[in-house]
DNA sequence: GTCTATATCTCGATAGAC
DNA sequence: GTCTATCGAGATATAGAC
């Protein structure tokens, strides 16, 4: 846990790299340990050592995602000044991440609108995902001086998952690059408290 | 088919409507024939005379909701003169599934979402269900004589869907509503040949 | 046409040898 | 800590009596 690595934290690390890739691509439902047991190569029955249940492996995905989104936004918070600036680059982002998208959509949406279904103890979990980055969001849109900053965020949000789905949904790529122009303009086009006008 | 009702078209027909619902509340691979069979009151065995495979219920389910929103379109665009308004109608719409919105998303977004991740040949015929209805929003851009009116039509899809996504992920029929009237304000500020301005 | 019984498979999870 | 063997449940699908 601090400066040396337990002997089995690698194996833990690894399972849950796996199944952070597995559960984007093939949903959490519909990805058995066999699967994720094949691909990280460690034996099914280990799993139980490092995890106690299935849910727990997709807490440990969840903690990991939202880990590396706090980090890629402490980044531009620190290397761009300008909050509108920021909020483009978190924008631009969907921009490498294209082929993903248009093949299984957005990571956290999708997972967030299957567990949503019928396990709603973990898609609160999953929900936290969205809080982070809605939580900076709205940090940028206050320090733009912008009216109701956390609905602000939330439209942003909605932006891109609509885009993202539609983009899924019909593999288009073109679709997916003119909504994430028109989602610019509009942040750039926004004055201070001059709200969505 | 015709005008004689076969003996089974009923059981057939029950069977598609509870998996209809299903499918939307649970998704499509965690509905398994036991829980349609059991809400159907129709015994496990039987479906396999109505239907060859589970897909092939699937099929049906596509094949209802498509005919549903074609009846829906069709009547719009018989009593709506106006096609702005018939856009305003088909925003609106998502008023009425306020609850179930919130509660389990865009039963047409969802479903295609879930397929896309590892059943493409089913996502293809769900896309279909997308299809219809921008299909019917490209003639109402074009009749508004609005540019590139299949782009709109798409993105029109693409607020819908943000909406529902993010009202979905955090339960908040406000913010549902905050959307619906955004996109509203959209249409009604288009002008012709404006495009998006 | 309708239903019961069941085959075959895979799932998440556990027991226990080493 | 690591691995094999296996459990009980539940999945889709089928066989065959009525």
């Amino acid at each position: 846990m601090q400066q040396e690595q337990a002997r089995g934290e690698r194996n833990r690390q690894r399972i849950v790299e796996v199944a952070d890739r597995l559960f984007y691509e093939q949903g959490y439902n519909s990805t058995s340990f066999s699967d994720i047991a094949r691909e990280a190569e460690i034996p099914r029955g280990n799993f139980y050592y490092y995890f106690k249940s299935k849910d727990d492996i997709l807490e440990g995905v969840i903690e990991r995602r939202i880990e590396e989104m706090r980090e890629q936004l402490a980044q531009w918070r620190q290397t761009l000044d300008d909050p509108r600036e920021r909020l483009l680059a978190a924008v631009r982002m969907m921009l490498g991440s294209e082929d993903s998208i248009i093949r299984y959509g957005c990571p956290w949406g999708t997972l967030n609108a299957e567990l949503a279904k019928r396990q709603p103890a973990l898609q609160a979990r999953a929900a936290s995902m969205f809080d982070v980055l809605v939580e900076w969001y709205r940090e940028q849109f206050t320090e733009l001086a912008v009216a109701e900053p956390r609905t602000m965020a939330l439209h942003l949000m909605a932006r891109m998952q609509g885009a993202s789905m539609v983009a899924n949904v019909y593999t288009d790529r073109d679709f997916l690059r003119y909504e994430i122009n028109e989602i610019e303009r509009w942040l750039t086009g926004i004055r201070q408290q001059g709200a969505t006008r």
